[in-house]
RNA sequence: GCCGAAGUAGCACAGGGGUAGUGCAAUCGAUUCGUAAUCGAUAGGUCACGGGUUCGAAUCCCGUCUUCGGCUCCA
């Protein structure tokens, strides 16, 4: 634990202190520092809200000028179960029920390790520590809002309420924090998405599907633009494939019905409908005889990788071809629990960048590598260095994996391999993998500090054998190829939404919707009006994104409008600038006219008729 | 899906049982001005939706939908 950490923590169990002196029943599970805090996940009939604030923060005062010491004491485990039994852990001294979750806890310690507990004055908790020396180290602190959390994560256990805070050494440090958080606020991929008219989400059309208005839809198409070009020069192929399919080719892949919880409900053919209605069947009927492959549909594609693969299968392949590399930019259908939607990041419909190559297993290291390589560049265009890689293992309890132990171990051996030359440090995580096989992740934050997976590369032994995929070899005989999956933006929808915050809005030239906006000064003025309207054109026909202000606004209204609409460059034309058949610029916030390769066509059009002022 | 909060004009928000408000945006008019917002007028609303209580509901109650903060989930 961090020294701040450790701060924090300190506080949770003062907060405890707090909320015991005001309601002594409460029974309180677990209460960890987390990023920018610390929380208490607590049991209690009366439902804890921001207006309870005010009185626990008072009563966290006193136990904090009260500066009582933290006190540690090892103990057996008889004695901590007897303690937790008195209801004497969590608690002001004791009271007449068993400190329940303490116990389940107690009882999770493994056999041989040591059991402490922490007293801070008259509170006394499980607790592995390490702790603050005095209460009053805690400078500042604030309780920031109450959520809730299942017991243990595990939504088969009650809910508990969890009550988030944050402590600093100082006031200062404190103040600077929520600082940056309202500033933080402010990039909100959501606020800019409406402000900057870049996305919209709109009721009638359903809850976490996204319309990209021209503006983002600028953004979506420079960025595919962009990859594009690196897949043509890395020998990908393009395909284009169908929104949908029918059941049996999910039946195949193993999409179907076994991930039908996170897919929208099949779609059955009109004539079948109309025999079972005729029958009578039942919805639970249909489902069962839908499930049970006596009726056919069609699914929404929940993954793109099937059809690809029958691409591959259309024809005997050879050695020779190896690898295929198969790209589309695909959209597919999820049908995420309504709670879990957010914004651009977490969506019912989104388009992957989609592709998947078919190679043999000697190749695989090598195109592994290959897909890193593409990842990397595609964040490092982008100037995203605040990422972390994770390497997705299967859960070896887990019954979700399917296939052969020894493929996955290949599979995981390539997949832990490759990340060793990415040459940043990456973690392994078990049960992070896809059903078919392992991956690996690059994970980057939102402003709120969520995590999201962006680019990911999966190698996937599986799949292969499930469509009994082959080709030729050199030895004449049948062999089975490896599919590595990968998509280096991950979803259209979630890299773009990431990447407003990253930009806070202010995108570089070769992404920004609109590049230049020509202010002249005096709309009334006909001539000065044609000389504007004519750098208008010249930038257009050049290819540049460039608007006129027309309105009768003055100059400053109108660098004001410019400005907070995040224009990239503005030309002021006034009367001087005509004479001199030239253009005063101006560039928004920090957006750069820098040397970054994307913008450079654009940049080389904007300083061409800069320069005439030279 | 679960727990909690919220939903008032295109956007940001105020109001809180008795005529629906402000700013920005929009429209019209005046202004023609050199780098962050010129002035005036007009228009814009089933106060999310449905039901209830009441002489009267945007306001109180119930339900639904959506959004937000978490949790769970994320092939």
């Amino acid at each position: 634990m961090t020294e701040i950490e450790t701060l924090r923590h300190s506080c949770a169990h003062v907060l405890a202190t707090a909320i015991l002196r005001i309601w002594p029943e409460a029974q309180f599970a677990a209460g960890p520092p987390v990023e920018g805090g610390f929380y208490y996940d607590v049991e209690l009939a009366h439902r804890i809200t921001p207006e309870d604030f005010a009185r626990i923060e008072e009563e966290m005062k006193r136990e904090v000028k009260a500066n009582h010491k933290f006190e540690r004491e090892e103990l057996s485990r008889d004695e901590a179960m007897a303690k937790a039994q008195r209801g004497e852990l969590a608690a002001l001294g004791s009271r007449a029920e068993a400190s329940k979750f303490k116990l389940d806890i107690l009882s999770g310690i493994p056999e041989g390790e040591v059991i402490t507990i922490y007293r801070n004055g008259e509170f006394t908790d499980l607790c592995a520590g390490p702790h603050i020396s005095h209460t009053s180290r805690i400078g500042a602190f604030k309780l920031t809002h109450v959520a809730s959390a299942y017991y243990k994560g595990d939504e088969n256990n009650p809910q508990l309420q969890r009550i988030y805070g944050t402590a600093f050494k100082n006031k200062t440090e404190m103040e600077a924090h929520f600082a940056m958080l309202e500033e933080a606020k402010k990039r909100d991929h959501r606020k800019l998405g409406k402000e900057m008219e870049l996305f919209v989400i709109d009721d009638t059309v359903g809850q976490g599907l996204i319309l990209w208005t021209p503006r983002g839809a600028v953004i979506r198409q420079a960025l595919q633009d962009f990859i594009g070009g690196e897949l043509r020069s890395q020998g990908y192929e393009q395909v284009f494939t169908p929104h949908i399919g029918k059941l049996g080719l999910y039946r195949t892949s193993g999409h179907f019905p076994y991930y039908a919880e996170s897919q929208f409900p099949p779609l059955i053919e009109r004539e079948n409908l109309k025999e079972l209605a005729e029958e009578g069947c039942s919805c639970s009927e249909l489902a069962n005889r839908v499930s049970a492959g006596e009726i056919d549909g069609f699914l929404l594609k929940p993954m793109n990788c099937p059809m690809h693969i029958k691409i591959y299968d259309s024809r005997p392949r050879s050695y020779r071809e190896l690898p295929v590399r198969l790209a589309e930019f695909g959209t597919v259908y999820r049908w995420e629990q309504s709670g879990e939607l957010s914004g651009m990041t977490r969506v019912r419909g989104f388009t992957q960048d989609d592709a998947h190559i078919f190679c043999t297993e000697d190749q695989v290291n090598a195109e592994i590598r290959g897909c890193l390589s593409l990842v990397q560049t595609v964040l490092g265009t982008l100037g995203m260095a605040d990422y972390r890689v994770r390497v997705g293992l299967r859960d070896p309890d887990s019954a979700k994996y399917t296939g052969d132990p020894s493929l996955w171990d290949k599979a995981e051996a390539a997949c832990r391999n490759a990340a060793g030359t990415l040459g940043v440090p990456f973690t392994e995580e078990p049960g992070e993998a896809a059903f078919y096989g392992p991956k690996i992740d690059f994970v980057v934050k939102d402003v709120l500090g969520r995590e999201w997976q962006l680019g990911t590369v999966q190698v996937d032994y599986n799949l292969p054998v499930r469509f009994d995929l082959w080709y030729r070899g050199a030895d004449g005989t049948q062999h089975r190829p490896v599919m590595i999956h990968r998509a280096p933006f991950g979803s259209m929808e979630r890299f773009t939404g990431v990447l407003i915050e990253h930009f806070a809005g202010n995108f570089p030239l070769w992404l920004a919707p609109e590049q230049v906006r020509v202010l002249p000064i005096n709309t009334d003025d006909e001539e000065l009006m044609a000389y504007a309207q004519g750098i208008e054109s010249e930038l257009r026909e050049s290819g540049v994104r460039c608007t006129l202000d027309p309105t009768g606004d003055r100059i400053n209204g109108k660098v004001a409008r410019a400005e907070a609409e995040k224009v990239h460059t503005m030309f002021v034309v006034g009367k001087r600038d005509a004479e001199a058949g030239a253009v005063s610029l101006r560039v928004h916030g920090k957006g750069n006219l820098g040397a970054k390769p994307r913008d450079e066509a654009i940049l080389a059009v904007i300083t061409a008729i800069r320069q005439r002022t030279l």
